[in-house]
RNA sequence: GUGAGAUUAGCUCAGCUGGUUAGAGCACUGGUUUGUGGUGCCGGGGGUCGCGGGUUCGAAUCCCGUAUCUCACCCCA
């Protein structure tokens, strides 16, 4: 028997019904906060991952759905979405163009990493991307706009907040940490040994005990923002607070990707196992320029469809439509022409092999049918058809020609 | 990529220290004196015991390998 890949999922019958309905509700809050849909390939040129999520990221170090094409073409699948819009936007020059443009996505992301629960190789994401909005306004925009997908979904969250700084600040501050690491450096674990050199700020990020209990003293970049980072911050958190918009500043948290400056957000589900992070997102002001486009202020979030799947409730569906169903061979035709006509309107389902009442009953039942339409012998001496209601319990017989 | 556990009917699982035709509940299907479901009763079908080797007179059971799933690390949505 042939299998799916190792990590990549069928989506069936009731998980569907779960992951169209997600769609559903965020799209809809996607329009009404004035984003547009955008679809952009699923394969793109290796570089503009290499150059965008960057070299440190694992994403790009080990993750990458990569391979020669047939044209000798370095390419892969793409592993977020937030690269693709950007090119799609530098390259239709949206950012010659100048002002506001704000757009929405959802689809496949491919990532080879080992499968758990809430982690797979081909998931799903959704995202949105605001380009042009310099103001910490549009970011907190942004963080209510996750907030009222998870509401209208019925999905519990925390969310954590933080500031990675600017250009200016970031550098500075990094020193001043490599100097405090390089003063521990024989106390701390050999992946922090590792990220001192690749990528600093991920340290702070370190899972051991001992390496925390460490960098409880280290120098926090929220001290030392500079004055416009530092007013962005203040400003962003009076505005959640205005909405009673609860949240956690973790000084600790850090986006993976390098692309990500100022504003840092992840919306966490305490009930999906380790896995948590269902929602991320923050601003990157600087990575338009990076890939060649005009400076360009930009913020957005990405939404982990697979990871909120077991977190929607749906209610059960109500019985709807019509199952038609033949007691004698003879009617079977005639049974097929009335559901036919029926489908002009509504929903019916049909029998084509003909059985008794009983087994009809239980069919129509079992596809939740509202009405269970049977055409036997006694019903086609008098031209009509019995129907009953399948929760009223009401049934009749009427003439076809009425149906 | 690392560590741990799991894999027996469509689903959830039992099967003790290796021993004759591998079981249960649910699901499916048929019947219930002849046209009434979701809710009675009786019956029936369905399993190369993940896959490949090995040990043994004999393996679902022991050993090795491999695949997949789950959990943790790691990473991130």
């Amino acid at each position: 028997m042939i299998r799916s890949l190792r990590g990549m999922n069928d989506i069936l019958e009731e998980e569907y019904r779960r992951f169209d309905y997600f769609h559903k509700v965020a799209c809809d809050v996607a329009g009404r906060y004035g984003f547009h849909y955008v679809e952009t390939p699923l394969l793109e040129e290796t570089a503009l991952f290499r150059r965008s999520v960057g070299e440190s990221s694992d994403i790009v170090g080990k993750e990458m759905y990569q391979f020669i094409d047939k044209g000798g073409n370095d390419v892969c699948l793409r592993p977020e979405g937030t690269a693709g819009v950007v090119r799609a936007f530098i390259q239709h020059k949206y950012d010659k163009k100048g002002g506001v443009y704000r757009f929405f996505y959802h689809g496949p992301m491919f990532r080879y990493e080992r499968p758990q629960k809430g982690r797979l190789r081909e998931f799903h994401q959704f995202g949105v991307e605001s380009f042009g909005i310099a103001s910490v306004y549009e970011d907190a925009s942004l963080i209510l706009m996750v907030g009222d997908i998870f509401d209208t979904l019925g999905i519990g969250y925390t969310l954590q907040l933080n500031s990675l700084g600017c250009h200016e600040c970031m550098p500075p501050y990094k020193e001043h940490l490599i100097s405090f690491i390089e003063a521990h450096s024989e106390q701390i674990c050999a992946d922090c040994q590792r990220r001192k050199m690749t990528n600093p700020i991920r340290v702070l990020d370190c899972k051991n005990g001992e390496c925390q209990a460490i960098y409880a003293d280290a120098p926090k970049l929220m001290d030392h923002l500079c004055s416009s980072c530092s007013l962005d911050f203040k400003t962003l958190t009076a505005r959640l607070d205005e909405h009673a918009f609860s949240y956690t500043i973790d000084t600790h948290l850090v986006r993976g990707l390098d692309y990500y400056s100022k504003t840092a957000f992840e919306f966490i589900s305490s009930d999906i196992g380790a896995q948590n992070a269902i929602a991320g997102g923050g601003r990157y002001d600087r990575l338009i320029e990076f890939l060649d486009g005009k400076p360009t202020p930009a913020v957005g979030f990405a939404i982990g469809v697979e990871r909120l799947l077991e977190l929607i409730q749906l209610p059960q569906p109500e019985r709807e439509g019509y199952y038609f169903g033949a007691m004698d061979a003879q009617s079977l035709p005639l049974i097929l022409t009335l559901g036919q006509r029926k489908r002009r309107t509504d929903k019916a389902i049909i029998e084509y092999s003909a059985k008794s009442l009983k087994a009809h009953l239980k069919n129509a039942d079992r596809v939740h049918a509202r009405h269970c339409a049977v055409i036997g012998e006694n019903e086609r001496k008098q031209n009509g058809i019995w129907i009953k209601d399948l929760v009223t319990k009401e049934e009749m017989v009427i003439p076809i020609d009425s149906l």
